[in-house]
DNA sequence: ATTACCTAGTGCATACATTCACGAACTCCG
DNA sequence: CGGAGTTCGTGAATGTATGCACTAGGTAAT
C-alpha cells in the first residue's frame, strides 16, 4: 500500500500527541536524537505502553531495540496534526482574555497565527492587539473569507458567546475554541473545544474538599510520584 | 453506616457537574423552579440518561414524574463541589495571562477569590492586578499560609512552570491549575489540572486537516458516519 | 554467526464511560 | 380511586481507554 489507510486516531490519544510533540521539540533543542517510549513516557508523565500505543496510531515509526528518532517522529506528529502549515485564526472578543490570547506567543510558535481580532465595542476598534488592529464584529465574515480562516476563538463574555459562535459558523469557520463559560450550540460538522477555567477550578475545589474529608483525592490521569531527579 | 457512604464521583461525571451548575444558576435567574433531565440535557448538549446518571452520584435528588427542583439541585451540586465556601487562590506569574486571570470576574462569581499574585520580575512587583498588589515570588509561602490558600494557578512561561509548581508545593498548596504549556511534576497527592491552549488548537488543526482530506471529523461526544475516500 | 540484550508493537484482560431500555414512583384528571 | 402520562433511577449492553505481558525485530559484542 502506497499510502497508509489511516485509522482515525482515538480522541484520548489525540489529546496526548501535542504533548509528545512539545517534548520532542525540546529534546531536539537539547540535541537529543533518539528517544525510547520509556523516556517519552517519563517526560510526559504517562505509561510507556500508552506512548507506544498512541504512536502506533500514526504508523510504525519506531525501531525495535532502539527507540524513535526524534526528528522523524516530530515530523510525523506534526504532519498528522496538520501543523506543517500555519493556520490562520480569528479571535472574537478583544477584552482581557482576547488580548492575552492575541499576545500569547505560544500560538505563533505552534502552528497558528492570528489574522484578525474583532469586537462589538466601538471603543476597542482600531486598537492594536497582538500585532493586528481590532475590527468590528460585522467584518468577521469578510476577514474569514479573505484570509481563508477555518479556526475561530471565542473570547467574549458568556452572554455573547452563542452570538459569536453563530457569526463564526456563518463565516464558514469549521472549528471553534470556546473560552466563554457557557455551552454553545453549533451545527453538526463544526468542531468545538472548550477551555473553561471556572470549571477546572471547581473540579479542584471538589478534590480539595474531599481531601479534607479524609477521602483521598484521586489525581487526574496518572500521577507520577516524586519530582524529577 | 452513620453518614452517607458517599461514592466517589467518576472523573467524567465530575467534569460535567460545573456545567449543570451553571445552567441551573441561569435557570434560577430566569425564575425556572423545576427542570427535567431532558431539559438539562438539551441545555448542556448531552444525553439525558447521562444527566440522570451523573446526578445520581450525588444522591437521589429528583422526583419521578416531575424532575428536579432547581434550587435544591443547585445547592446539592455546590455542596458536593465544595463551593459553599469561597476558596482563596494565588496566581504565580503576572504577565498577560496572569493579569487576565486575576481580572476574570468568572473566578469571583463561582466560588473563588484571588488573594495573591506573585512574580519574579521586579518591575511587575507593586502593580495592582485584579484588586491585589503583585508581590515577589519569594513571598509565596508567606501568602499561602497566612491566607490558608490551597489552590494555586501557574501562569508563568513554560520554562518557569516547574519552578512555580515546586514553590506552590513547598507552600503547602494541594491543588494546582497549570496554564503553562509544559508538563509539571508534583508529589503524589497534589492535584494538577492543566489548561493548554496550544494543545487544544492543535487538536482542532487535526480535525480541520482530516475534514479537508474528506475524512469526516468526528466531533467530541458526537457520532457521524465515517467515510474514506 | 551466535548469543545476550534492548525496545517497539500489540493481543488481551480489565477498567471506565456512555447509552439504552425498563421498572418504579410520582402527578393529574376524570 | 384508578388509569394515563410523565420522568427518575439504574441494570445491562455496548463502546472506549488503559496497562500488562508477551512477541517480533532490531543492536552490539564476541
Amino acid at each position: 500500500m502506497s499510502d497508509t489507510p489511516r485509522r482515525r486516531i482515538p480522541e484520548a490519544a489525540l489529546g496526548r500527541l501535542p504533548i509528545y510533540l512539545r517534548i520532542l521539540v525540546d529534546l531536539t533543542n537539547d540535541d537529543v536524537t533518539q528517544v525510547s517510549s520509556e523516556q517519552l513516557a517519563e517526560l510526559a508523565a504517562v505509561n510507556a505502553a500508552k506512548v507506544r500505543k498512541d504512536l502506533s496510531y500514526l504508523g510504525t515509526y519506531g525501531t525495535r531495540g532502539v527507540g524513535y528518532e526524534v526528528k522523524f517522529l516530530t515530523y510525523q506528529i506534526q504532519r498528522e496534526l496538520g501543523l506543517n502549515q500555519s493556520w490562520p485564526v480569528v479571535i472574537v472578543g478583544a477584552g482581557n482574555l482576547g488580548q492575552a490570547l492575541a499576545n500569547f506567543t505560544g500560538i505563533a510558535e505552534r502552528g497558528f497565527h492570528v489574522v484578525g481580532v474583532v469586537d462589538k465595542d466601538e471603543s476597542k476598534i482600531g486598537q492594536l492587539v497582538g500585532g493586528v488592529r481590532v475590527r468590528h464584529a460585522d467584518e468577521l465574515q469578510q476577514i474569514a473569507s479573505s484570509k481563508a480562516v477555518s479556526i475561530g476563538i471565542i473570547a467574549t463574555p458568556a452572554q455573547h458567546a452563542q452570538e459569536a459562535a453563530d457569526s463564526l459558523v456563518r463565516a464558514g469557520i469549521g472549528s471553534i475554541m470556546n473560552f466563554a463559560p457557557t455551552v454553545i450550540s453549533v451545527p453538526r460538522g463544526v468542531n468545538v473545544r472548550k477551555v473553561d477555567l471556572a470549571l477546572e477550578l471547581q473540579i479542584l475545589s471538589y478534590y480539595e474538599q474531599t481531601r479534607n474529608n479524609g477521602l483521598r483525592a484521586v489525581e487526574t490521569g496518572d500521577s507520577s510520584d516524586s519530582v524529577s531527579a
